[in-house]
DNA sequence: CGTACTAGTCTTTTT
DNA sequence: GACTAGTACG
């Protein structure tokens, strides 16, 4: 009995075909990671592989994590010294020994998107770019897109012949790359291309990693841009021993520059590759393979391939419609909630998943409300908090003393009274003698326009000269202590506002923690590497797997995960696949958002409901949207088909409400575009029955409020209330006219019913079709 | 130099 | 609706 006998013909195949280019095909949930660990296994004991001499790349390190552990169980120690780690954390390490054969000192800083944008906005003012005409946001995608596609400042200015706006962004590209390199900086796109650019140019750096990785392995293939495949190809060129595992209906990172290209074309790239296909599933259930496959079918450019299950058919797929994503949200808190109590299941067996990282207030509200414990992957980053900023700031400057970026952060915080004027002539005289912003403070009494600013600064280099010598010293947890002694942030904070200060405080205790669990995890800890470790971590690596918690995040979180119970929320076309989709001509972007649909799908093992909403808020304006073209496309006999629930009480649909409804009307609306139609009849919010005792599950009262008590009406009431006040306003159109909408385009009026909260207007426009909108929110144009 | 208020933008997804 | 950048004033 050896550990490979429990893998399938097609994963031994995989595992056993070690040598030469290999293109593993994996659907989802076909045991890849499993493959890919019993590979690596199988190279060190049967071929005598040593584990130095195996790589393997991943995404995320939660991803590179778990790969470790699961070696780790199969071949026992030893497999530390295997390299398994990201894209970026590799190349990192690469430059951190070789970065001076390319013009930065080993030392550089690695730039996160807010610090692009202050540099772009730097380069725009000095090149005097008017950011209304062309936006830092257009021009840092350009670079960015350029970069992924490992063209440099000089090739792009070239390609840029003929076209303004290109030369405008050449020059801005030119400049930010010169700034980055000046402040000794990387931004993540930098990360892979200069890596690249080193491997290409130095021939003995190539040469090392070819006889260190005689053996590579990349996950997650799909989602590599040009840089990524290129990179590879360099690190791969030497023994060719390269395998690379993706599917192609996974890929979903198209607008971070990934070539859905590298996996369709693989065998053109290596005519001697061996191509296996994985198509068993060890996840879900039939029909939630079935659906899955049903969808992704409509996408034309695909390896065709079907995911099968020797597991059962299982539970149909649950579907609703509510009227508000309010009322979904409720829903989906209750639903839970309901199976939490009744033991049927833990909270860390459910996932619930959206399209935007917005959606999650809602949920999060209503979680609040039932006492159900939940986390948040993703939104708003710990480490782009004002506060972990700040600190990290202080950091990177004693660490890097020409990241001029950090230390203009941090320069008056706390408040120093050295104002903007004082920074520019210290700028000004930096660029002057061509030395850097910190070099120049050293300087300070040496410049003339200063005055009596001078002064002011002294204290603060002091400061930083100090903490740099005790660095050798003491601990790192020691020197974040000691900034925060010295400067004294803290008594700031509470300073300036008590209310936020405490979770700005814990915050920066997290932050502390973080550093000491890194000291305590790193044989020779350093302040480079604790801020390159915190420069590259994704959203999903926080997460405590261990807690029993529901998570909540967007389906490009939940790649490469599985639960038993998932909830995709807000399949609505507008919100999944999303307005700028549905606009754009280019139909490969509907089928990027459907590949997202068939990984939300293929992420639930048991239970998988799926629900939308009729109305929902955007942006502060109301939208109505009709069912999400992706549960159309799922065979209605997958769904169980239920009517829309209107009631807010959950009893309703856990006793058996089928007897009372089922069929009698129609299962949920999907005429598509303007769909809002009241269906419910007699059903109002008003009458909204209080049965809560109905459901036979424990619901201890103060953890789970009644459904039906006014409070949880209250927010849909002082919601409505306040549009009525503004609803007042007057509208200069009628029915018949032509309008002009902000985001639909030209339209014409079909009708106007004052209601009783605002007028409902239905506007039939030329290019989205017809939409109900409320005319406060819809802001509308007569033209 | 620091603060308070206003106007504008944003949102699709992230290493 | 939420956050941010920019401006006017003390």
């Amino acid at each position: 009995m050896s550990i490979y006998d429990s893998l399938n013909e097609m994963q031994k195949k995989a595992v056993f075909q070690t040598e030469g280019p290999v293109l593993i095909l994996a659907g989802a949930g076909s045991g890849k990671t499993r493959v890919l660990t019993h590979r690596i296994a199988y190279l060190i004991e049967k071929c005598d592989v040593k584990p130095w001499n195996i790589m393997a790349i991943t995404f995320t390190n939660k991803a590179a994590e778990e790969m470790k552990n699961r070696v780790d169980d199969l071949v026992g120690l030893g497999s530390d010294s295997i390299w398994v780690s990201t894209f970026h954390s590799s190349c990192v390490r690469i430059l951190r020994r070789y970065a001076d054969r390319i013009g930065y000192d080993t030392n550089f800083t690695i730039y996160d998107a807010d610090d692009q944008k202050s540099i772009i906005k730097d380069v725009c003012k000095k090149l005097q770019i008017d950011t209304k005409m062309l936006k830092e946001r257009t021009i840092l995608s350009a670079i960015s897109n350029a970069k992924d596609s490992l063209i440099g400042p000089i090739e792009y200015e070239t390609n840029a012949f003929g076209d303004y706006n290109k030369q405008r962004i050449a020059g801005v590209y030119k400049e930010y790359q010169a700034t980055l390199r000046k402040n000794n900086a990387m931004d993540f796109d930098d990360l892979i291309m200069l890596t690249v650019e080193l491997l290409k140019g130095d021939p003995e750096v190539k040469a090392s990693y070819h006889e260190r990785f005689r053996y590579i392995m990349v996950d997650e293939y799909q989602d590599t841009n040009t840089a990524q495949f290129e990179l590879v190809k360099q690190l791969a060129s030497g023994n060719r021993n390269l395998c690379v595992v993706g599917d192609d209906d996974q890929s979903i990172y198209k607008f971070r520059g990934a070539n859905i290209r590298n996996i369709l074309d693989f065998e053109m790239v290596y005519p001697d590759a061996c191509v296996i296909k994985l198509e068993q599933n060890y996840r879900s259930s039939q029909n939630i393979l079935d659906a899955a496959n049903a969808v992704i079918r409509n996408n034309i450019g695909r390896k065709d391939k079907s995911l099968w299950t020797a597991a059962g058919t299982g539970n149909r797929i649950h579907f609703r419609q509510f009227d508000t994503a309010y009322e979904e949200a409720e829903y989906i808190a209750g639903d839970v909630s309901s199976k939490y109590f009744s033991g049927k299941l833990r909270y860390s067996d459910c996932a619930v998943l959206y399209r935007t990282n917005a959606q999650s207030r809602l949920l999060e509200e209503q979680f609040i409300k039932s006492s159900i414990p939940y986390n948040v992957v993703g939104g708003v980053n710990f480490y782009s908090r004002k506060e972990i900023k700040d600190i990290l700031a202080y950091l990177k400057t004693i660490d890097n003393g020409k990241d001029d970026l950090a230390v203009k952060r941090i320069i008056n915080i706390p408040k120093r009274g050295i104002g903007q004027t004082t920074i520019n002539k210290v700028q000004d005289y930096a660029d002057e003698n061509q030395i850097s912003f910190y070099d120049a403070l050293c300087e300070a009494d040496q410049i003339k326009t200063l005055g009596k600013a001078a002064a002011k600064l002294t204290p603060f280099v002091n400061m930083i000269q100090v903490f740099r010598s005790r660095l050798n010293v003491y601990s790192l947890e020691d020197l974040m202590q000691d900034i925060l002694d010295t400067t004294g942030y803290v008594e700031q904070l509470q300073a300036d506002s008590e209310e936020e200060a405490e979770a700005r405080i814990e915050n920066i205790d997290e932050l502390i923690s973080k550093v000491v669990s890194y000291e305590e995890t790193h044989d020779q800890p350093t302040l480079s590497e604790f801020l390159e470790d915190v420069a590259l971590v994704a959203d999903i690596d926080g997460v405590d797997p261990t807690a029993d918690k529901v998570l909540l995040m967007t389906l490009h979180s939940a790649k490469g995960l599985e639960f038993p119970h998932v909830y995709l929320a807000g399949m609505e076309d507008g919100v999944f696949p999303s307005y700028m989709t549905i606009m754009s001509d280019d139909s490969t972007e509907v089928e990027e958002e459907r590949r997202l649909a068939y990984v939300g799908i293929t992420r639930a093992k048991e239970e998988l409901t799926i629900s939308a909403a009729k109305q929902r808020m955007i942006r502060g304006e109301t939208q109505y949207n009709s069912v999400s073209r992706f549960v159309k496309e799922i065979p209605q006999e997958l769904l169980d088909n239920r009517l829309p629930v209107y009631k807010r009480d959950f009893a309703d649909y856990e006793d058996d409400s089928r007897e009372r409804y089922s069929f009698k009307q129609k299962p949920y609306d999907f005429s598509g575009g303007s769909n809002y139609v009241n269906q419910r009849g007699a059903v109002t919010k008003q009458n909204y029955v209080n049965r809560d005792s109905s459901i036979g599950i424990v619901r201890p009262k103060a953890v789970l409020k009644p459904k039906t008590t006014p409070d949880s009406v209250k927010p849909f009431i002082a919601q409505t209330s306040a549009v009525n006040n503004a609803a007042s306003s007057a509208v200069n159109y009628k029915v018949g006219d032509r309008v002009r909408h902000s985001r639909f385009g030209d339209g014409c009026v079909l009708a106007m019913e004052p209601g009783p909260k605002d007028t409902k207007v239905t506007v039939a426009f030329d290019e989205c079709g017809q939409k109900i909108m409320y005319a406060t929110f819809a802001k509308l144009t007569k033209i």
